[in-house]
DNA sequence: ATGAAAGCGCTAACAG
DNA sequence: CTGTTAGCGCTTTCAT
């Protein structure tokens, strides 16, 4: 912030009110041509920018929104902002970041101070939530959507596909592959306690396992957002592991690109005599060549959807309803073997 | 925004001025213990929360900082935002980010309306803007940080590295290895207007061509942050020039990975038949095997510098000097020989 | 250490 | 279509 020159300087100079230059500002078509035109020229030669800040606390409508996020190493979260910023920017609304870096305390503290920006709505990803985050969430009254994981319960509403069935379909392409000793790489138990969708995957995999009579094999990493740490330690139990797995499904996308990478730079076949699949589908997975094998969860959809959503609801317009479903889908790369033999 | 409960009702139930309240709230050294903790207590127990609009309408100081970035689009952009976010979380800055899409008329559209949330300081990408734009940069009389170029003449600091010498030293590396036919790919005419990075790089290349004696081969691709069009482009000029080229430097990391990325799947051999270079780094450029060459430009540091120095202007520190140079590291990958034969 | 009072710059009734 | 007026909720001298 800086010195003085205010709307009530424009005025005086354009000889109008301080109404008429606040209407010519951010409502144009209530003031007539002519005053339109000698305010807005006044404005540009004076060198005077409004003041949104004064606007919102009287007006009561700040044009924030806040979105929170994971973390920003993972272009599915990136790709998702984007959507969210597109759809804002055409409303006018700007976006403000927060990263959580999968901490729920993070979360609560990143919540309480982005309220005071009295923000309009938020779009969160996730479903859970600390106690206290879900109370201020809802004392709020704000418009929240909440995304990536469908849930029967959201705060208001939901935009997102079931992590289960991301890991149950994975799987189930697997197993019709005739894969038969096939691993799940998830991140350990001390992370998994914040992030419930690694959770949903994993029991998506061991249901299916379990239909199909099939030994559930667990491995994990400790750094999920590190493409070579996960590769190199997915890698290292997978070599120590007997009897010999054919398939790993890696949890995520960074676990699957990075173990995938992994394997190729150790001079492993793929497919040949491993199988790589992951859960979840960056830009990268494509350009690994053999690309690989998972399930994409549209993460640009869930993120226009989202916006879409909160921007209707902070218009107090109806929406159809409040659980939206994208679904998921598989991607059949070259990381596993195609012949159903 | 919503309803009532001000500083006003939490000096009422508590008993204190309004000005205790907030001096609790945001200088909480400057109560004794006891006013401090019964304020904050009936803070707790109300669900009070601050409206930092109005305090910043009152103190003139806003906690917000203002990023332009070209796109969202790319990590090594999302890896300097991941830098700055960092340094500015440690001081309770508020990042505010617009994203430029490389359009120069869009920057000045973002900062016109960015400056009127009365930003404490601006970093931006790039050190070309419109006149337009300087002129209220200026006049804002913020610190401004810019970043990724280094400039002779900043308008206030930048924080960057020479594109000329990254293209010069990529060059420089691959006539060392003797290749002889040596191509550089970069953005079409019409992008390369607004986005003189690419043109130094350019230039760099040329330089160190006509220094050998060597023949300047120029390819061009028009979706710049899109690594399969890239890639496609780029495919279909080398295989249809004669004589054949023995090695492409690719003018970006998304164009160096792409092309790198459509080669393997198009099962050429890289670098046997033929060499790969990239200019900029993402993590992506290690996980394709064979790795790719190219330059490091350090997106993180750049990030992280330019914030540091950026809050020390909006504290009137002193900072040594203007212009930083952060340097570029030459990354010997796979993706060309490695013998100097 | 604490309180009283004066706005920060703007918008939104309301009136004309 | 335009002007008058009354604050939005907070911070900050200036006293005490």
């Amino acid at each position: 912030m800086k010195k003085k020159i205010s709307i009530f300087d424009i005025a005086k100079k354009s000889g109008y009110s301080t109404s008429s230059v606040s209407r010519a500002i951010s409502n144009p078509s209530s003031v007539s041509e002519k005053t339109r035109n000698k305010i807005l020229t006044v404005i540009k030669q004076a060198g005077y920018i409004h003041n949104s800040l004064a606007g919102s606390l009287k007006s009561g409508k700040s044009g924030f929104i806040i979105a929170i996020i994971p973390t920003l190493r993972d272009s599915i979260f990136t790709d998702y902002i984007r959507a969210i910023k597109e759809q804002l920017r055409k409303k006018g609304y700007q976006l403000l970041i927060g990263v959580t870096d999968y901490s729920l305390e993070r979360e609560e503290e990143i919540i309480r101070k982005f309220l005071s920006y009295r923000p309009e709505g938020i779009i969160i990803v996730g479903t859970q939530h600390t106690p206290y985050t879900n109370s201020i969430l809802l004392a709020s009254k704000l418009p929240i959507v909440e995304t990536w994981n469908i849930t029967d319960k959201p705060l208001d509403v939901v935009v997102g596909f079931s992590n289960f069935s991301a890991g149950y379909q994975i799987t189930d392409y697997l197993i019709d592959l005739k894969y038969k000793k096939i691993a799940f790489a998830t991140p350990e138990k001390n992370h998994m306690k914040i992030e419930s969708r690694s959770k949903r995957r994993l029991s998506g995999y061991l249901s299916r396992i379990k239909e199909a009579n099939l030994k559930p094999i667990i491995f994990y990493y400790s750094q999920p957002m590190d493409h070579k740490k996960c590769g190199s330690e997915i890698l290292t139990q997978y070599k120590k592991y007997k009897p010999k797995i054919d398939c790993i499904i890696c949890g995520s996308e960074v676990s699957g690109t990075g173990f995938l990478s992994k394997l190729l730079f150790n001079k492993f076949k793929v497919p040949k005599n491993i199988g790589v699949a992951g859960v979840g589908n960056a830009e990268i997975s494509s350009l690994i060549h053999p690309q690989l094998t998972t399930i994409d969860f549209k993460a640009y959809d869930i993120g226009m959807i989202a916006a879409q959503n909160l921007i209707a609801r902070i218009n107090k317009e109806k929406i159809k309803k409040h659980i939206f479903d994208v679904g998921i889908e598989l991607i059949k790369g070259g990381s596993t073997i195609n012949q159903k033999n």
